[in-house]
DNA sequence: CGACCGTTTGAGATCCTTCAATACCAGTGG
DNA sequence: CCACTGGTATTGAAGGATCTCAAACGGTCG
């Protein structure tokens, strides 16, 4: 499943040790592109942190349509289930650095580590945030305004510039993650290439040539209106 | 086994006493329907528990689109902030009993009581699983699958004989839910009356008819197959 | 070159939304 | 008792955003 590779371990990026929770706890180990680290509902054995590359994490309906939940990043924690088995599958898109701690080790770090409990609480908190941006952006956001939000997030976890982007996962990829097809989010893309908001000089490089048009797009700066938010309704409970 | 849709009935009342968290440091306090505990980015200075009740958790888009990204019952924890603000508004829909923690007696908690870290540690989980099913709702199902996977959902979490479920919130909180608007969700529901699914004695009371055939449109038992998920890709990692 | 895979583009169909009207229920006042 | 009101839910008709099906395009690799 898992094969090391043997080529020069890439370098990991410094600013991102910081995050890195299991860096004085496990070596690192190589994932290649496609391989899995594990299935949906194997049991979960193991807790990983992602030091470098991209994972996709998955889910299936029983006919075979395929919901991605998520796209873990350096920093990410993958596998944290109390009950006993994986909630989603995890394979890799990019060659991947990863570390891997058992997790009677992990109970032990967090019964003996306050700083180890405190990172864990703190990425666990951020990925539940993340995770109801992401139902907003299902429930709630146009074709067009999710592909450009899904830009200006991959955009925000590059280094660099902010400007130019590489999408590593294929289009069925970001589909599968924003609720779109194939189809639409190429046409999309290219709407936008046409409007002369992006450049693709390849399928997988992006580059944001109006980051103001773009933020506008995705409403950037989402519920700045803190008001009440239902309109009023009657005071009764509904027997 | 899997988390489905359905997944796991956390029992009400009697049964939560072992996940009522704070059940011994904090009072519980009343709050009317309507109410509004917290407010999207709000200062997050306590962490609720749900005792009694049932309270939406919302977020807004700037334009007034609502989504609400679940709905807190008996068991539940609110206002999880590493960072500093809530990450959405909770506003109660039924009289609600909760307990109210400050946050610093949190940390102290979590660095003083084992168990109580690992109950929270589970909550936590457990709601970012819900999380995932949530968006493969959003992503991947149709307007019937939503909804008949939404009335399961609600009659796991009832206590009685799972036949009857009540709905304590609006058409309109079911749409945000669902992402979808209150005319859907209300042609769904009469057309699963019609087909003789559900019996609608009050918009608010349902009953399952035939749950067989509900459990079939949910599409329960949610990826069996645990097959690779993907198709077999190329293994160069596109430059 | 030719096959393969991923991406893009096109045309038509569909599911869900939008807009609008009607129904329903509880409370209130004539 | 009944009309009236306000709020919610339901129903209808029409439109549109996205999907489906299908073909064309463009790289990579044998």
């Amino acid at each position: 499943m898992l094969h090391a590779i043997g080529r020069a371990p890439q370098q990991v990026d410094p600013a991102i040790g910081a995050r890195d929770i299991l860096a004085d706890f496990a070596p690192t180990e190589s994932v290649a592109p496609q391989d899995v680290l594990f299935l949906e509902g194997d049991e979960a054995v193991s807790l990983f942190d992602v030091v470098h590359g991209v994972i996709r994490l998955c889910r299936l309906l029983p006919d075979g349509r395929r919901s991605i939940t998520g796209f873990a990043f350096p920093g990410s924690i993958l596998g944290l289930s109390v009950r006993g088995s994986y909630a989603y599958t995890a394979e890799a898109i990019t060659p991947c650095e990863i570390r891997r701690c058992a997790r009677s080790a992990v109970t032990r770090l967090l019964d003996t580590r306050s700083d180890f409990r405190h990172r864990l609480l703190s990425i666990v908190s951020d990925e539940l945030c993340a995770a109801q941006d992401q139902m907003v952006l299902l429930g709630r956001k146009t074709a067009p305004e999710r592909i450009v939000s899904f830009l200006l997030w991959i955009a925000s976890k590059s280094q660099g510039d902010g400007k130019r982007v590489d999408l590593p996962m294929s289009r069925t990829d970001i589909a599968d993650y924003l609720g779109l097809t194939t189809e639409t989010v190429s046409r999309e893309l290219t709407k936008l290439k046409q409007a002369g908001l992006i450049a693709m000089p390849t399928p997988h490089h992006i580059e944001l040539l109006r980051r103001d048009a773009l933020d506008e797009i995705a409403e950037y700066g989402e519920a700045e209106s803190r008001a009440f938010t239902g309109k009023i309704r009657s005071a009764r409970w509904p027997s």
